[in-house]
DNA sequence: CTACCAATATGACCCAAATCATAGTAAGCA
DNA sequence: TGCTTACTATGATTTGGGTCATATTGGTAG
């Protein structure tokens, strides 16, 4: 760990003793977050202070999709998702965060409405910061530009490899690179349920329940409620590229 | 085939009349693109020095799928497309980009593969700008990088639309979606094959010409070979949200 | 002019996966 | 401890739209 005593500066927000020990903490948060984690100590702090806590219950929303971009927020605990919903009802799910990473960002340097709403998966803590802060606080730190670019190119690449297997694949090839692709970022252990899995694969939780229990029955996974553990990936991967033409 | 004349003077980049004459006009095409259309004169001479016109006929690739990214590229005149293959054989159009427009700047940014081919849809020029020299180029200019992050987050918004649709629509709407679509950024008049609009759609030619027979039939659209002119909007846009549930 | 090929068109068939129905089961909560 | 509610499970039925097959038409290369 580097100094910590650049909370000089930050008294105009919050003076006193509780104060600064809560910047430090945010501070700590913030630099979990790729981008910026490569900032200083001084940046961070004075990012910290401009950010504010918020919880959210299991089931609430941070925000909804057509609301206006006031803010931008960094998960600290919990889990959040991203979805939209279709013509009637049925909910796509974009993303899932968690600690560490930002999500809202889009729409805040677009300053146009959040392309999609963010509910909370999962009892959650995050850290909100206002879009003119934000923005002001970026102008100066091309750094955090760059890196934010990397963000948004690495949803960019996801999102359309994700397109060309909506419309390219079958049911089961993509269940089956939504489970690697969790996997790819969680380890062996995915806490989804199924009807999760089926929102992001695009297909019905019956259709996602009966893929898994053919997983299941052929030891290619364990699974309780809730819970996905992934045991043979080679075996995975295969159904996910192959039909399993004869 | 094609004359390629035009590319006679391209390997030599010696000082003298033509080449300056050259380098404006490159400016002049620079200028067309959203991301430099901010910038100075004497900063797009200094990118237009940077950059070499390619040539390439109809249904030639500009780039692969999984090539390094040594370059992006700006269209000059012509058309592009962006695609990707699914496991068997099967093209998912992931965008068009006509004059003014770049592509490949994301795997530039990040210095990893393609994520999807290019290829030209009709006789195209472009500008083919190296990575090196666009990432030193940007470096020093926030502003351009700012809008870099715009684009990005358009395509992103885009993508993310088109895969709720895909996972939640049924194809008529997915079709309508992607007609409107194409309208808003285009015109009335569609250069269009219904091929792509089926690869576009994420459906089969055959899907996209009944349904498109069907717009005609209605008086919705007119249509020639490779050409379709939306000629009632409102009608289309009904198509496209509602299911035509009685 | 003619030949050829891509684009458009249309019918028949079929199947993957959605939909509908019903039930067992684990977890949280009063 | 039982009640309620998600989650998981599995069968039966239906259907949207993919696949296959076959024509017709317009553009264009030679």
């Amino acid at each position: 760990m580097r100094s910590q005593k650049a909370l000089s500066f930050n008294g105009s927000y919050s003076p006193g003793k509780l104060a600064g020990v809560l910047v430090k903490a945010e501070s700590q948060l913030l630099k979990r977050s790729f981008i910026f984690s490569g900032s200083s100590e001084e940046e961070l702090a004075e990012l910290a202070g401009l950010a504010a806590r918020r919880s959210f219950a299991t089931g609430e929303f941070v925000f909804w999709e057509g609301d206006a971009p006031d803010s931008f927020y960094i998960v600290i605990e919990g889990r959040v998702k991203v979805l939209k919903h279709s013509s009637l009802g049925k909910e796509f799910i974009i993303a899932f965060f968690g600690p560490g990473e930002m999500f809202g960002e889009v729409a805040v340097f677009q300053d146009r409405p959040y392309p999609a709403s963010a509910q909370a998966a999962a009892d959650t803590k995050v850290l909100r910061i206002r879009r003119e802060d934000f923005l002001s606080f970026v102008a100066q730190r091309p750094q955090v530009v760059l890196r934010i670019i990397s963000v948004l190119g690495e949803r960019l690449r996801d999102a359309q490899g994700r397109l060309k297997d909506l419309a390219g694949e079958r049911v089961e090839q993509r269940l089956a690179h939504t489970l690697l692709m969790l996997s790819a970022k969680l380890g062996a252990t995915l806490p989804f349920t199924r009807q999760e899995i089926a929102d992001m694969a695009g297909t019905t939780t019956e259709t996602a329940i009966r893929f898994i229990s053919r997983l299941k029955d052929g030891g290619i996974i364990r699974s309780a409620r809730g819970r996905i553990t992934i045991l043979d990936k080679t075996k995975l991967r295969l159904l996910s590229e192959g039909p399993p033409r004869v």
